[in-house]
DNA sequence: GTAGTATTCAACAAAACAGTTGAATATAGA
DNA sequence: TCTATATTCAACTGTTTTGTTGAATACTAC
């Protein structure tokens, strides 16, 4: 699990991680800004924040006994780009549930449901 | 880590799923064809297939000895939806680096870099 | 230097994960 | 029924992940 798209999946694959980085999305912010809406410890969100920080999706600054934390959403684009190749297949099958609900519509197959 | 999209991302956030689901964007296959390229047991690649349905991204059907996968992509929407959202902000580094690389340009900053 | 706040480290435990092996199940076909 | 193929199950192992606690570090302000 080395390389940098499965890192990127692995730390995005945990809710306290993105609620981290929605977080974020707002602002730059400290450690116990961050852990403060959660029900653990500092320490484990100090090592959350370290996977995303893995990642590459955190990067730290310092300013007096903080270490603010902003976003970065960089690596995020491989994500982007492995979805939109699926993306077809997605819509086709919207296509086909939208064909067969017109198609249920239409006088002729009227199959009560 | 019970909600979908976790589930989701964690089955995604592994080479050999994501191999098996670029091979079943080519149509169904079966657990063999999908095992063939990987060096590791066939109850292995079961697993991850097993992952891969759990998530929902795989469906199974049965032919004869055969329970050919299918690639299912609906549960990526989800995770195009949490790329979207942050989109805006690679893009936005992107044109902080746009701009700064224009600015090199400029003749009036010449600091040689 | 002492006290206070912010953050991390080290050591640990419980759970989840990824892989193996060997036996079991399911189906097809002679 | 017997055999071959396809797939999964159960049990086990080693590794990783997630969380805890208590001590350590880093910086600020008096």
């Amino acid at each position: 699990m080395t390389d940098a798209l499965s890192t990127t999946l692995a730390a995005l694959a945990d809710p306290t991680r993105r609620a981290i980085l929605a977080r974020l999305a707002t602002g730059e912010a400290s450690v116990n800004e961050l852990a403060e809406p959660f029900d653990m410890t500092l320490a484990a969100v100090s090592k959350h924040i370290k996977v995303l920080e893995s990642a590459g999706l955190v990067t730290r600054g310092r300013q007096a006994q903080y270490r603010p934390c902003k976003l970065e959403a960089a690596p995020m684009r491989e994500v982007a780009s492995l979805v939109e190749f699926y993306r077809k297949f997605w819509e086709q099958n919207l296509d086909q549930l939208d064909t067969y609900l017109k198609h249920l519509q239409t006088p002729k197959s009227d199959t009560t449901n």
